[in-house]
DNA sequence: ACCCAGGGTCATA
DNA sequence: TATGACCATGGG
């Protein structure tokens, strides 16, 4: 990794320690939990993983078996809990369909990325956290505080779109999934622990500004 | 009471 | 291709 990414990274990294990302016990946690965050604060969507957990229904086989109004109640903590139960249905299908982790982790990364995005209710970010935190591929996932953050600071234009974003960060980063999984955490981790509560807190290192994270 | 969170789809112009 | 409406809970 190089230049101005490589120096907030080891910021980043300084200040919040290691993050050891995905937060799941399985592969299969991680895409379910990859779709229930979207647009949704992650307290929310340990409820509805302890609910799917607890009725015996975290599994592939379970969601299928399940009646979309049962799913949805699942996970109703979660919010848009009638739409996220369609898409765990239609992720659920494809996943069954095309052989489960076993084969799907022969797949090239382009061939994989291509058919994730194809399941109806996985975009470009829930794909790439799959991709990155289940397959383990190195892949960068674009978040709105990646945007946010390396807009402020210069480093990319404010519009930005999500392909060109991504590609900034794979050009510069070249590393292994561990690396790419680190840096998204620690992004993430500053967003919602640091400077979302403490508009301008003095431990912040980046540029000493955590006003960054505010909301424009 | 108000604001937003680890997005994505669909209709419209 | 580019905006806008819509989905909905829980914590600050």
């Amino acid at each position: 990794m190089t230049g101005e990414l490589l120096t907030v990274y080891h910021q980043l990294r300084q200040q919040h320690g290691p993050q050891h990302w995905w937060p799941a016990e399985t592969v299969f946690e991680v895409m379910i939990g990859a779709i229930l965050t979207q647009n949704t604060a992650w307290r929310n969507v340990e409820h509805a993983i302890a609910n799917l957990k607890r009725a015996n229904s975290l599994s592939a086989a379970a969601i299928l078996n399940c009646s979309v109004e049962q799913l949805a109640e699942l996970i109703r903590p979660s919010g848009y809990f009638n739409v996220k139960a369609l898409r765990l249905r239609n992720y659920c299908q494809w996943y069954v369909d095309a052989g489960e982790f076993d084969e799907l982790q022969n797949w090239s990364t382009g061939t994989l990325r291509t058919a994730l995005l194809n399941v109806n209710g996985v975009g470009p970010e829930t794909a790439d956290d799959i991709l990155l935190y289940a397959f383990e591929r190195p892949v960068f996932v674009v978040d709105a505080y990646t945007r946010r953050i390396f807009s402020r600071l210069g480093t990319v234009d404010a519009g930005i779109g999500y392909e060109d974003l991504r590609s900034v960060f794979e050009t510069a980063v070249k590393g292994d999934a561990r690396i790419f999984g680190e840096y998204h955490a620690l992004i993430v981790m500053h967003g919602k622990d640091i400077c979302k509560t403490r508009p301008r807190c003095t431990e912040c290192i980046l540029q000493n500004q955590c006003d960054l994270m505010v909301t424009p």
